[in-house]
DNA sequence: TGTATATATGAGTTAAACTCATTATGATGA
DNA sequence: TCATCATAATGAGTTTAACTCATATATACA
C-alpha cells in the first residue's frame, strides 16, 4: 500500500532533482524536457504523468527549494530567543542562501512572468509564503514582548527586509563579492534597529567634557568611511 | 539622407509600440511574433531585420520603458533643490510608476531568467542603469553639500531604496491597494532620514541627542572590528 | 495463474520561432 | 524619364522542442 505511494513520491523527487540540475546548468529556455527525462532515467512522456508541463516542473523545483530553505532557516533561528538577534540571524541566513543559490532565485522569475499563462491553473506566486511568515513571526513576537516598537507597518517592514536583501544579493553576485554579506547585513540591522528597539534612554550624569572629546574622535573616525 | 534613417527609426518605434501592446496584453509566452507583426503592419520576417529574436524585442520594449521613465523622473526631481526632498520625490515617482506599469516590470524578469541564452550577445541586465544613477547623484550631491552622512555605503543604500520599493509595489499590486503609495513612501523616508540627515547636535544641554549619535557611531565601529 | 488496473514508453503531432530565396522599393545618374 | 543597382520586405518553408496518445509493460488481487 504505502510502498506504492512511496515509490511514486520517490519518482517525483527524482524528477525534481533531475530538473533542478538541468535548469541550473542551462537556464530555463535552453533546458530541454528530453534532458530532464534522461537525467531522471525516464521516458519523456513519463514526465507528463507527474507534471502538466515544463512550467509546472520549474515551479516544483522552486517551491521545493524554498521549502528546504524554510526548514533550515527555522533551525538557524532556534539558536537564540532574542528577537533582534533572530532577525539578524534570518537576514544573514537569507542573504547567504540567496548569494549561494542565486540561479534558483532567477528561476523563480520564470514563475512571475509566466503567470496568467493558463488562466486559473497557475495560481498566484505563493512559493515563499511560509518563508516570509518567519519574518512576520519574529516581528510580532518582538512586539508582544515589548521589545519592538510598531511604528512601521508589518507589510512595509517585510518588503524592506526581503526587498533590500534580494537587491543586495543581486549586487553581490553581479560583482562577485560574497565576502560583503556581513557588511550588508550589518547595515540593514543598523537601519532597522532604531525602528524596532524600544530605546532605553541612556542614564545621565555623564561628563560633558568626556562627551565633547568622544564626539571629536567619532567625527574623525566617521570621516574615514 | 536623413529621411531614410528617420524612416527606419520610425519603423523601429512602431515595432516596439506594437510589441509592447501585445506583450502587455498576453504576457511574454502567449505573445506570438505573428501578432506583433500584424500589430506593426509588417510581415513576420521583417521583424527579424530589426531585432535578432523575440528576446531582443522584449528587451527593447523594457529598455525603452526605462528610458522614458528616467526622463520623466528627472523632470520630477528638478522641482526642488533640497536633497532629501528630491529623494522623497524620486521614491514617490518610482513607486507610482511601478504600480501603474507593473506588467512592464514583470516583463523585465524575462531578461533576468533568459540571460545566458546565447553566450555573449545578451550582455548583462543593464537596463535601469541610468535610472539607478539618478539615486546615486542625489545621494552624492547631498553628501557633498554636507547634508547627508555617509555612514551607509552607496551600493547598500541603492539596494535598500530600489529593493524596498519593488517589493512594496508588488505588495500593492497584489492586494490592489494603490492608495497606500504615500504611506509606503513615508515609511521609507522615515527609515532613511536618521542615516542621511546630518543632525549636528548642539552640544549645549542636548545630551540625549549627542549620546544617541555617539552610540550609533560606536556600534558602527564595533561592527567593523 | 489470469485478469484488471495502473504506469511507462517513445514515435508521432503540432505550434511557433526563425530562415532565406524571391520580390518590391527606392535612390542615383545619364 | 528610364536603366541599374542597392537596400528593404515578404511569406512559404524549415526546424526545433513541447506535448500527446496508442501501445506495451508492470503490478495488484482473486
Amino acid at each position: 500500500m504505502s510502498t506504492k505511494r512511496a515509490k511514486l513520491e520517490q519518482r517525483e523527487k527524482r524528477i525534481i532533482a533531475a530538473a533542478r540540475t538541468v535548469f541550473l546548468k542551462h537556464g530555463f529556455n535552453k533546458a530541454k524536457m528530453s534532458q530532464i527525462a534522461d537525467a531522471a532515467a525516464l521516458a519523456e512522456g513519463t514526465l507528463y504523468l507527474y507534471y502538466k508541463n515544463k512550467n509546472a516542473i520549474v515551479k516544483a523545483v522552486v517551491v521545493d527549494h524554498w521549502r528546504q530553505i524554510t526548514d533550515e532557516a527555522q533551525d538557524a533561528l532556534s539558536k537564540t530567543k532574542d528577537s533582534f538577534a533572530q532577525l539578524q540571524a534570518l537576514a544573514d541566513y537569507h542573504l547567504t542562501m540567496m548569494v549561494k543559490h542565486w540561479r534558483v532565485i532567477e528561476l523563480g522569475y520564470v514563475l512571475y512572468y509566466s503567470r496568467s499563462d493558463d488562466a486559473g491553473e497557475n495560481a498566484g506566486v505563493d512559493f515563499k509564503r511560509t518563508y516570509a511568515a518567519l519574518f512576520d513571526r519574529i516581528i510580532e513576537r518582538g512586539q508582544d514582548k515589548g521589545h519592538f516598537t510598531n511604528e512601521l507597518s508589518l507589510p512595509f517592514l517585510r518588503d524592506l527586509f526581503y526587498g533590500t536583501l534580494e537587491y543586495a544579493a543581486r549586487t553581490l553576485v553581479l560583482h562577485n563579492k560574497p565576502e560583503d554579506i556581513d557588511t550588508n547585513v550589518a547595515q540593514l540591522m543598523a537601519v532597522l534597529r532604531p525602528h524596532l528597539s524600544e530605546n532605553v534612554p541612556t542614564d545621565t550624569g555623564d561628563d560633558k567634557a568626556v562627551l565633547k572629546r568622544l564626539e571629536r574622535a567619532v567625527r574623525k573616525l566617521e570621516r574615514l568611511h
